[in-house]
DNA sequence: ATACAAAATGGTAACGTTCCCAAAAAATGC
DNA sequence: GCATTTTTTGGGAACGTTACCATTTTGTAT
């Protein structure tokens, strides 16, 4: 209480409790034997005077540094801030701290970003949607620097750890169900081409329409960037179509919200006039009305899970890149309608 | 090239540069004199053993660690994803990495996450939409830990900076074109009423009705809570009145979105039969048909404008708090008619 | 040339930890 | 009771910087 604000040290704690600063060290990490007597004066001294260990001090002395480092695309749209959640959540049970790094779809941001951060304080490093990974993925190996890879998954190498939901099933699932539900002009939006689970989601749609003996029609398909307005965009353009689809599947949710809007200013209605999924299930799914059919994608535990695999090269270093995935599930709502006959 | 993995430490620079390592700091820093010559040597070992600075070392040799802390109840909606985009931006230009943190409005978590960042490496603290202030504002002014407050306002001490955008004006500049363009039943989705910036809205309103001497109708103010599905439901509610409101004015974009989908699923349209006015302009405004005008609150400039703010107060820690407010301004789009006669 | 100031450079202690090694204390076996 | 093992504790170097102070070099005026 006396005690000005200077920050208090192992070294205070120790000359408080009447012991040397390694004891107090070795309480501090509960590592090796220290006898009970002397644990219960160290943590009372500890205690009185308000002592927090310096992580900078901790991982200068070569630690670790407690600190993932992030790499987002963007953040303020629902579909990574899922993500963000699930890492975040995971991240602070196990006492570490995040570091946010935005790349706003920049290429030369994201390779600078991840220079600095494997060079700098953090341990490991989470990539979410990366576009420019060649630029970056070697020097990556070469420092075994510990990292994921959340929905990317073109990586040719035995280290890189990489997560993703099943987007080819999912996507055949939903077209699946329109087709069962008599649809067979069903448009496609796509999402942004140069991500892989873009395409992977568009060869589930057509393996889906093979599968039931329906011919693939390119011009049901239009080429989106996961936006709303491309979304909005591209179901006007379908809707000009002779005969219109009677269905429409975006590759997200958010573009489905746009496919939406687009269907109603024609004076139509969904899903009495035309069908509409999405893919995603971000939370506006569910508080829209209609709500949105849509495939789900475990977004809160992708990132979760995405922690838990660096974590674990974190400690095992020398461990091989896992390969995980996450099924999706689809998520039946009120914006598929039976096909009219 | 032929080194192992090893760090490159300020040693092995002065080494390879033939000068000691006090030389080699003072280019890094370019803080003191240093001869020309001796720095074109100096940054040339720099450049070929690829140096980096450690910042941890430098930072417990008593320097700032380079790390501004970041508290966000939430990360997800475009709101919060546009302020951190100019956070983000501004701390990059200036060398500072960002930590985030977000509590997802849990109280004890919001004044957990604070102490850990106060006592750990950040040099200083941003606080979007706290909802816990009073834990512990005390020992952050007991420590003079720098921190700006964005849309916060309630404080009463001369340490603090907070920052905000005029929301009782941009309210009121909202309600008073509706009221121009005929309307008098004029509905109000309100935000959340523990939050300052709501009741400055809320009172806006008011004073627009008032200075245009329209009597407050309480039946036409719904307590919502910022998502779009309070939008929705006080949309709905609000069309139940008998007259009902001819223009609705939502505490938010997102609520805004609820408040349209209400007034279409009722068989009416937006902007002929009801109006519509948000708050924010979110990047979804403009993406939105028909658009939605809005009060547009600079949302990236915050950011921004946070982040000075903060840097400036801890280059000058015994500087006053600053109080910054943004205007906003009234954002036509289409989502507003005159009113029928 | 000499003296002196100014500029440039080097040496080194400290920041707060951890961890290795050694010393002391306690426990064990004869 | 003595030697030996085991457990517990302390001493001190190292991590990579920076900043103070001392020293050397360079420049300038007499």
């Amino acid at each position: 209480m006396g005690k000005p604000d200077n920050t208090v040290t192992i070294i205070d704690v120790a000359r408080e409790a009447g012991v040397s600063n390694s004891t107090v060290s070795r309480v501090v990490n509960n590592s090796a034997q220290v006898s009970s007597r002397t644990r219960e004066k160290v943590l009372n001294a500890m205690m009185r005077l308000g002592y927090v260990v310096n992580q900078q001090a901790r991982s200068l002395r070569g630690g670790r540094s407690q600190v993932v480092g992030l790499l987002v695309p963007d953040v303020g749209n629902s579909y990574i801030g899922e993500i963000i959640r699930g890492i975040d959540d995971e991240l602070a049970s196990n006492q570490y701290d995040l570091m946010l790094y935005t790349t706003h779809r920049r290429k030369t941001k994201e390779s600078t970003y991840v220079a600095t951060i494997t060079r700098g304080m953090a341990d490991g490093l989470l990539l979410l949607l990366p576009t420019n990974v060649a630029a970056y993925m070697e020097s990556l190996q070469a420092r075994q620097f510990p990292h994921v890879l959340i929905d990317y998954q073109r990586v040719d190498n035995n280290w890189t750890s990489t997560l993703q939901a099943t987007n080819w099933q999912g996507a055949y699932d939903a077209t699946k169900y329109l087709i069962e539900l008599g649809h067979c002009r069903i448009g496609y939006i796509v999402g942004l081409r140069e991500m892989q689970c873009s395409l992977d989601r568009l060869s589930g749609y057509r393996a889906a329409l093979e599968d039931h003996a329906i011919p693939f029609d390119p011009t049901l398909v239009y080429d989106g960037d996961y936006f709303l307005l491309e979304g909005y965009r591209g179901a006007t353009k379908l809707l000009e179509l002779s005969p219109p689809p009677t269905a429409i599947f975006a590759a997200n949710d958010t573009s489905a919200l746009g496919v939406i809007e687009a269907i109603r200013n024609r004076g139509l209605s969904v899903p009495n006039d035309v069908s509409v999924i999405g893919f995603d299930d971000i939370p506006e799914a569910a508080q829209v009305h209609p709500g949105l059919t849509t495939v789900r994608q475990p977004l809160e535990d992708m990132g979760r899970l995405a922690v838990r695999v660096l974590l674990k090269q974190l400690t095992n270093p020398d461990l091989p890149g896992e390969r995980v995935e996450l099924s999706t599930e689809l998520i039946v709502r009120e914006t598929c309608h039976p096909a009219k006959a």
